[in-house]
RNA sequence: AGAGUUCACCAGACAAUCGUCGCUGGCAUUAGCCAGGGGAGGAAAGUCCGGGCUCCAUAGGAUAGGGUGCCAGGUAACGCCUGGGGGGCGAAAGCCUACGGAAAGUGCAGCAGAGAGCAGACCGCCUAAGCUCAGCAAUGAGCCGGUAAGGGUGAAAGGGUGCGGUAAGAGCGCACCGCGUGUGUGGUAACACAUCACGGCAUGGUAAACCCCACUCGGAGCAAGACCAAAUAGGAAUCCUUUAAGGUGUGAUCCGCACUGGAUUCGGGUAGGUCGCUUGAGGCCUGUGGCGACGCAGGUCCUAGAUGAAUGAUUGUCCACGACAGAACCCGGCUUAUCGGUGAGCUCUCAUU
């Protein structure tokens, strides 16, 4: 398997999985206009999920160029995430941002979630 | 050339890299790997109608309730489309139109105005007939009245114009126009027309107010529904009841139909996977019937199928610098959003010949 691929395994794919993000999360990243949730895992690797309500992002183009995008962004970082499975959530605003400015937002997210396990799972 | 109008069509292009979801083939056969090829829209949207499909009985009877509303046709069906008629707008092409019934009944109508619906004397006009008074008389004044021509109010004042008529007036009479009814003619019909007959006109508006009439509609939805594994189970306690009621399916109600002893409490459990899921009232071409919507026949093509949810990101080049916007069972419409571009028909204006 391709390192920069984006296989089912690597999705948060039924509810369980999202319970048990949302109960467990250890990990809390805010933004403006995203909340980034997240708890280990002992897949051994990251797996991703998202909820993009249709408050949040009104337009259907809108919730799908912007989790077209920070998926994208996952599936090339991937092998610098930790352990955990992340949960994205939109908040307002979201959906009017332009593409680069998405860009940016995620992968300054990124460095912060990393930031933020290492104490956390230095045992690992 | 310009202005207008109708119809149809397109929805940035190309390349590279890395990804993603089906399909086909190969290697593997437990996940994977490789190759090929495919992967959002004209509105995918709003969920406003109509169907298919699924379950409820094979959807049956009655009531309630809803919908539609000029006529004819098309269609699986429609509130859609086509053609026609009436009315309105426009110079025209063309566009708009809930457009059945108000002499079955009920209701409603602000302000103004004398009067607003089995009409009405405010101003005005009249004083013929009758009465009173004055006067010789003509006549004048008053009373009783008459009058819907004119003014004024109003969105609307109970046909219009002209002549006759009269005290002044009035469909009071007549002519023409309009209206209604009948008849005839044309048309499948809506409706139109008339050297026709009758009626002086008796019928104001509102039915997206109740209502009446005609036609029409059973309910719920793919989280429908089916299957697999697990499981609704199995279990415990208490009470009621013995063959008819009650309960459930069952929907707004009743009937009918089907199934079934019932009620309460305790305890326990799932939101896995497969199918449904894309070949369909399907697209394109040709012929043919029809004014047309559309039908028929033949040929040809297979063109998204996800399910925490694929169709993307980045870079480069070019140009008219890219709008509205993302499938979720599937079709037919309607409505709304939309940068710009292309083609065709028609109307008008100007110029040239």
């Amino acid at each position: 398997m391709n390192e920069f691929s984006y296989p089912r395994r690597v999705r948060l794919l039924t509810g369980g999985d999202f319970k048990q993000v949302f109960n467990r999360a250890s990990l809390k990243i805010s933004d403006q206009h995203l909340l980034i949730l997240a708890c280990p895992n002992d897949l051994g690797h990251s797996r991703v999920g998202f909820v993009f309500s249709k408050k949040n992002i009104r337009l259907a183009v809108n919730r799908n160029r912007v989790r077209r995008i920070i998926r994208e962004s996952f599936r090339l970082e991937q092998q610098q995430l930790p352990n955990v499975d992340i949960v994205i959530l939109a908040r307002k605003g979201l959906g009017d941002m332009e593409n680069k400015q998405v860009h940016k937002l995620i992968e300054r997210s990124w460095s912060r979630l990393i930031k933020k396990a290492k104490p956390k799972f230095q045992s690992k």
